[in-house]
RNA sequence: GCUGGUGUAGCUCAGUUGGUAGAGCAGCUGAUUUGUAAUCAGCCGGUCGGCGGUUCAAAUCCGUUCACCAGCUCCA
């Protein structure tokens, strides 16, 4: 037989030459589609559109579209940077260089430091060898041949990455693309060419395999794109994320401070910022006691009792602050609530009637984090967990964390969080509880995320080793992803500080132990916040709600009075008496960001009015006072 | 923690080959009494991140330390 059946996504069948290309297949379809496609998926697996094809199957084409071609495309792009880096730098030898979420990196081993404008030059040396448009040549060798290929090169990081290849279930592969060559499965674009609008985004340090120890290389960053608008977008979004970066916000704005006299990563919330974090928590503990929680308050610090107990001196010593010795004690700062929950629980002999217990604390940990991991708000030394611990019966849990669930998405809601995803993460190696007790916890976390109808992602051995676990991951307004909440089961703490309750039968039973955290941490949760909202907070979070601003020193009694009225009514609201023009004040408040500006004259003095102006939106015109108190009540009440 | 980079006034940033620090904004004072994004003038403000060294002389060169930035590793 030398002619091939294949299959076409509309079901479509044709027949075909044994060993045509896909190239040569969506070419007889049509040259668009020819043109268009930067791989083929051939009975599930990618490949090269320019290798033949021997058997039937299914094709499908991909594009720039297909997260699959996406990720040809940025790898290839990746070559094509190599490529470059060669001819500029003959020395350079090459680490790994794939493809990630956005764009592609190489790591690269070459004496010189590489500058951001030796990334400009690469870039334009890309740009020349995309105009030659060589193709990219697979060649397929034994085992051997490669070796002796890369032992003749000269190629130690390459004949280190042969070593740990199969020899018998992998062909190994070369691509070559004019006088550049790489070890490389695959697959790859037909040639260079297809790489258009290129921008290298930063260098920085890596090590070969990750690890310190090893020879430190270089990483050259970069994406690319086949049309110049997609490239331009990209540019945008990241100069609108810079823009938005919660540590020029935050500085902006005077909210948060940082000091180095102080302490790296210890959080400084000044006015402004602990206005916000007020709301955040006021509508927090609101929610949690109408949701059947209650709310519990526990010390900064414990005997090291606790942390035997519990284990994290065994296991997080590193992570722990440094003891203290009191009255020949020692003693640590918490890095978790839960020992301290436990010894409230274990205060009572607990009957099954009293549970599910749900018991909720913003508790303030610190923990050590390594100098280079700190960053803003997002990594600290020191911040408030929205923490949790339900403590129920082995009937209950499963309820429990659909309700969980449920209260999360409400939680997350009401800040604008309403795109999110669900991970379950299941036994790691190291774990530690009976293996049926985990597939127990792990299937009522799968029946959980069942009933309520989500989709989720399961990641295998991604759970802690005390439990399984569900996470929840937000995207933002520049659609970044966010993990904020967690739901955990575990199996180690209830063990380890022998809690019980009284079942029904009248014998002990060993209770369930769930931890949660809706938005992680105070601190983290409020840097996602700011950027997500861009500085911008709708009105129940505005530090600052109003600024009353009278045109001229004639008016501040009448202003008095608005401002007044506003506050008794609960309103945050400033007033503005410098003795500037309007103007000035006016673009103040805007930088400022406040939702509301009230100006205040003769006019409205004249009608008992307000004229409003909406950040952002400009003038919106006169209205009465009562008016105005009307409609941002509502707004407050609606949350936006 | 590791690699590279950075650190100058409250903020954003200048500062030539080493000769002893400057702008704009903010702040203060005065004038102006203002109608939807910057009124004018004057003034105040800096151990040039800290410590140590080289030098007649250091913001500038060297060492060290702290902090920040990018990434690596890590994130119970």
């Amino acid at each position: 037989m030398n002619k091939i059946k294949i299959t076409f996504p509309d079901g479509a069948v044709k027949e075909f030459e044994k060993g045509s290309t896909a190239y040569q297949i969506a070419q007889s379809i049509s040259n668009r589609l020819a043109e268009d496609a930067l791989a083929v998926k051939f009975n599930g697996s990618i490949r090269d559109l320019h290798r033949p094809i021997d058997e039937n199957g299914e094709i499908r084409f991909l594009s720039f579209d297909d997260e699959e071609g996406k990720e040809v495309y940025w790898h290839s792009s990746s070559h094509l940077m190599a490529h470059a880096v060669q001819s500029i730098y003959p020395e350079a030898k090459f680490g790994v260089g794939p493809a990630i979420e956005n764009g592609f990196y190489y790591d690269i081993d070459i004496n010189s430091q590489l500058s951001e404008d030796d990334l400009s030059k690469i870039e334009r040396r890309m740009e020349q060898i995309s105009k030659e448009n060589c193709s990219f040549n697979r060649k397929d060798l034994s085992k051997r041949e490669a070796i002796e290929y890369f032992k003749e090169k000269g190629d130690n990081y390459k004949l280190e990455i042969l070593d740990e290849l199969d020899e018998n279930s992998e062909k190994i592969s070369i691509y070559e693309e004019g006088d550049f060559t790489d070890l490389c499965r695959g697959p790859h674009l037909p040639a260079a060419g297809k790489i258009k609008y290129v921008k290298l985004l930063s260098v920085s340090g890596s090590y070969w395999r990750g690890d310190e120890h090893n020879k430190r290389m270089q990483r050259i960053y970069g994406i690319s794109f086949p049309k110049k608008k997609m490239l331009d977008d990209y540019i945008a979004f990241l100069e609108e994320a810079k823009k938005r970066d919660h540590r020029k916000l935050g500085k902006q704005l005077d909210l948060y401070s940082v000091h180095e006299e102080a302490g790296a990563g210890l959080i400084y919330w000044h006015p402004k910022g602990a206005r916000i974090r007020l709301e955040i928590e006021d509508f927090w503990r609101k929610a949690h006691l109408e949701n059947g929680y209650e709310v519990l308050y526990s010390p900064h610090m414990g005997k090291s009792w606790l942390w035997e107990t519990s284990g994290h001196l065994d296991f997080y010593k590193d992570s722990m602050y440094t003891g203290m010795k009191i009255d020949e004690q020692d003693y640590y700062i918490k890095p978790m609530n839960c020992p301290f929950h436990i010894m409230i629980y274990k205060t009572h002999l607990r009957s099954y009637r009293d549970l599910p217990l749900r018991w909720a604390e913003l508790g303030t940990v610190y923990r050590y984090e390594k100098s280079g991991v700190l960053h803003g708000l997002l990594r600290v030394r020191g911040f408030t967990q929205d923490d949790a611990h339900i403590f129920c019966t082995h009937e209950q849990v499963e309820d429990e964390i659909i309700r969980t669930i449920r209260f999360a998405k409400m939680v997350l809601g009401a800040f604008g969080f309403t795109d999110m995803k669900f991970y379950l993460s299941t036994k790691p190696e190291d774990a530690v509880g009976e293996h049926d007790l985990w597939l127990k916890a792990q299937n009522s976390l799968k029946r959980a995320l069942e009933s309520e109808n989500l989709s989720y992602e399961v990641d295998e051995g991604g759970g802690a080793f005390y439990g399984p676990k569900i996470d929840i991951k937000i995207n933002d307004a520049l659609n970044r992803e966010w993990q904020l909440s967690t739901i955990q089961f575990d199996f180690n703490l209830p063990e380890r500080f022998d809690m019980t309750y009284i079942g029904e039968d009248g014998k002990e039973h060993r209770p369930y132990m769930v931890h949660r955290a809706l938005l992680g941490s105070i601190e983290r949760f409020f840097g996602i916040l700011l950027e997500h909202y861009a500085g911008d907070f709708p009105l129940w979070l505005a530090p600052v709600q109003a600024a009353v601003v009278p045109v001229s020193q004639n008016f501040f009694d009448y202003a008095r009075t608005v401002k007044q009225e506003l506050v008794n009514k609960g309103f945050r609201v400033d007033l503005d008496e410098r003795n500037e023009k309007i103007g000035y004040k006016i673009r103040d408040w805007e930088t400022k960001k406040v939702p509301y500006m009230l100006i205040v004259g003769e006019k409205e003095e004249a009608a008992g009015t307000v004229s409003v102006r909406r950040h952002k939106e400009g003038d919106q015109g006169a209205l009465a006072l009562s008016e105005f108190i009307d409609k941002i009540a509502i707004q407050i009440s609606n949350k936006n």
